[in-house]
DNA sequence: AGCACGCCGACT
DNA sequence: GTCGGCGTGCTC
């Protein structure tokens, strides 16, 4: 039996301790327990990673306390984090927060506990009948206990039985009747009924791709990641569905990883309809838990009582037993990046933790990324591609409204186009719904003096303000800080400011006085504050309540509206001119997105794309709901600039809030890493970021790319711990960045 | 990450 | 002479 254990701290300390293992908890610890360890004067929790027979140093001290019985951690996931740590370029403890969440760590949390109480003996007649006479109302709740030897909650017993708490005091006083706490879940779905839906039938094509996904959840391990693209609408979740079924079947369990965003009730409420009537418990989790559910969720999946797991980015980190499958929906979705340390990529992790289980691991999309397709291209995935809906329905037509003869026609900047307001109006005297899509909230996002050119900036970033009508106020959209709207030029004093570029709240205010008589609701972050706004506003919208639904990314996914047969993207060139090479790839999945919640009922749909550069590629492609040649052409593009899936990015920014600070200390860090550079490896800057100035810090970048990541990571982490930086500066290594700004 | 230790300027 | 500034280094 080991008699000491090596523990890795939860705090950054940047190596491990041994520490002894007390006899009575020798059979207790073993590789992933939770410990409490003494570190000086004070106790820390930390992780067991290994178990050894002799410490590394002469004097070691006892570990304090176990936490929790059973071992917190897999060694799947331990290995999972070392490997966080070495691709990522972050110390192993930061890997750790992201495997095991706060709540855990800090150990405080526990099960809320309910009072129960149960009978202590058997009922005795006698008794029964002298109750009767002098107490009738402890006697009601002696036989009401009876049919309960596991006891009942005191809250569900004094629900029926008025009086109950006093008589059941006196009844344990009397020694009849015992109390006890037990454990009950913060279940957020606890008063919610779910209604049997049983799994579909499959059409031909379907099968075809459910059979491939079958052979690799029933030989895990042996197999490729499955890339399923399947065209909006062709029943990828009931492929999803059905494969976990064939998991469960096998004795394993699951994760669906969805993006945060549409991680709504419905999404659950499918999850729990198909499985809950089996027994199999469906754990949720995602950002918006409070720290209580968190833990009880943790705990359930973790003890095996919840076997299916559905969540966003982090979820792919819980600690299901004997896992067989994970599904990852929407792969292409950027919000499966963390951007924060540690840095990792949900879908990337998922098929790196499905090498380790190993289990069945299940990409799908309508819209697959580019480096996705160019895995599957490669052998690296296994594809299998679903062409037609379920429902044999047409795609909707798309047409491209160019916004420059727009704005010619109309002699000012256009908002909404005659074309777009005469399929609007067509809708609005159909007694059809419409959905109108801008990327981009506010009034408008930016004001300009007229007169002398004065632009309002945030004092903290060099991002112009955005006017916020509704608030009458000026916003940040990158910090938040918000000032007041200047009622003139605070530059030259000039009465007349002028509103530039479009946000949602504008085209709200441009729909009211084109449709004064349609009902016009706003869904966006600002509108959106209460919690259960969403729900409210879908509902309004799905009886008929609102005729039209501006909105931003969070209309653009999951919304299943039978009535919806026009939507207008009001800006397709939003996100398509920043200096990113993943501009075109992201507008192309999102104008493919939105198109997707047109003619979802019988009426065949309509989507408008209106644009000022109507001829780009992204644009025109989706216009013809044109995946393969999209995909064609932006490879080609990325092959030829060298621009990932043809290799790696690695960003190294350096923030200080000075800026000469941030610049000397950005040269100093390039000079340092580009001794013994790996090979293969080209290192440009450093230049200032795209956005210079964020949060009141200066920043510059270094750009790393290389074929082969791991040397390139170990390379920056071995100059970052050797080159120590000036006071309030940091460097921050993203490797695979998504955010390039 | 904390928290001690330690080596130099303004007070009782 | 002492209090306390926060730079440096250690924690099994």
């Amino acid at each position: 039996m080991a008699r000491f254990a090596r523990v890795m701290l939860d705090q950054k300390t940047g190596r491990l301790f041994d520490y002894e293992i007390p006899a009575p908890l020798a059979d207790a610890v073993s590789v992933g327990s939770r410990v409490a360890v003494p570190v000086r004067d004070r106790q820390i929790n930390g992780t067991v990673v290994e178990l050894l027979d002799e410490p590394s140093v002469a004097t070691v001290k006892p570990i304090a306390r176990l936490l929790g019985e059973r071992p917190a951690i897999a060694p799947t996931l331990l290995r999972l984090a070392d490997w966080i740590a070495t691709y990522y370029c972050c110390p192993v403890e930061v890997a750790m927060r992201a495997i095991l969440p706060q709540v855990i760590r800090n150990a405080k949390m526990t099960h809320k506990t309910i009072r129960s109480v149960r009978l202590a003996r058997p009922i005795d007649p006698e008794t029964l009948a002298a109750l009767k006479r002098r107490a009738p109302r402890q006697a009601e709740v002696l036989e009401a206990l009876a049919p309960f030897p596991d006891g009942v909650p005191l809250p569900a017993l004094s629900e029926r039985l008025h009086g109950a708490r006093e008589a059941v005091a006196h009844l344990a006083d009397k020694g009849l009747v015992a109390t006890f706490d037990s454990a009950i879940a913060r279940d957020p779905w606890r008063n919610e009924s779910f209604v049997h839906h049983a799994p579909l039938e499959l059409n031909a094509e379907q099968r075809v791709a459910f059979d491939a996904v079958r052979e690799t959840v029933r030989a895990p391990g042996k197999t490729a990641p499955v890339l399923l693209h399947g065209v909006t609408g062709s029943g990828k979740t009931e492929i999803y569905l059905q494969a976990i079924q064939i998991a469960l079947d096998a004795g394993r369990g699951a994760i669906m990883l969805v993006p945060e965003i549409s991680l709504t009730p419905q999404t659950v409420e499918r999850f729990k309809s198909r499985f809950l009537h089996s027994g199999t418990d469906v754990a949720v989790l995602h950002s918006h838990l409070s720290d209580g559910e968190r833990h009880d969720e943790w705990h359930r999946i973790r003890d095996g009582r919840a076997r299916i797991v559905i969540g966003a980015r982090s979820a792919v980190f819980a600690p299901v037993q004997n896992l067989g499958l994970i599904v990852v929906d929407e792969e292409h979705e950027n919000s499966y990046k963390q951007e924060e340390a540690p840095r990792y990529h949900g879908r990337d992790i998922a098929v790196v933790r499905g090498s380790f289980e190993p289990c069945a691991v299940l990409l799908g999309s309508a819209t697959p990324s580019i480096e996705s397709y160019q895995n599957a291209a490669t052998g690296k995935y296994r594809l299998v591609e679903l062409t037609q809906r379920v429902d044999d329905k047409k795609m909707p037509a798309i047409r491209v409204i160019d916004l420059r003869q727009e704005t010619i026609k109309q002699k000012r900047h256009a908002i909404i186009s005659d074309k777009l307001a005469a399929a609007i109006r067509l809708r609005i005297e159909r007694g059809e719904q419409s959905i109108l899509f801008l990327n981009r909230r506010g009034f408008s996002s930016s004001i300009i003096c007229p007169k002398c050119g004065h632009v309002c900036k945030c004092p903290d970033c060099s991002l112009s303000l955005t006017f916020h009508r509704a608030a009458k106020r000026l916003v940040c959209h990158l910090c938040g800080h918000t000032e007041k709207s200047p009622p003139v030029c605070p530059s030259c004093s000039d009465p007349a400011i002028r509103f530039q570029g479009v946000g949602t709240e504008r085209v709200e205010e441009s729909l009211g006085a084109l449709f004064p008589e349609a009902k016009v609701r706003r869904m966006d972050a600002d509108t959106m504050t209460r919690k259960e706004a969403y729900r409210e506003t879908l509902h309004a919208f799905k009886t008929g309540k609102i005729d039209i639904l501006v909105g931003t990314q969070m209309i653009a996914k999951g919304l299943h509206f039978p009535n919806v047969t026009l939507v207008g993207i009001v800006n397709a060139d939003s996100a398509l001119h920043l200096a990113d090479f993943r501009a075109s790839e992201r507008t192309f999945q999102l104008l493919v997105q939105v198109a997707g919640r047109a003619g979802r009922g019988d009426v065949e749909g309509e989507v408008i794309i209106q644009s000022f550069t109507p001829f780009h590629p992204a644009i025109q492609y989706a216009k013809r709901h044109d995946y393969a040649g999209f995909r064609e052409q932006e490879i080609a593009l990325r092959e030829r600039c060298g621009f990932p899936p043809f290799t790696h990015l690695v960003l190294v920014t350096v923030r200080s809030p000075h800026e000469s600070v941030a610049e000397l200390s950005a040269k100093t860090l390039a000079k340092a890493l580009d001794v013994d550079l790996p090979e293969g490896v080209k290192l440009l800057g450093p230049n200032p970021a795209p956005l210079e100035r964020a949060h009141g810090q200066y920043r510059f970048q270094i750009s790393l790319d290389s074929p082969k990541v791991l040397a390139l990571s170990r390379h920056i982490r071995a100059v970052l711990n050797a080159t120590p930086l000036p006071e309030e500066t940091f460097a921050a290594v993203d490797v695979d960045p998504y955010q390039l700004l």
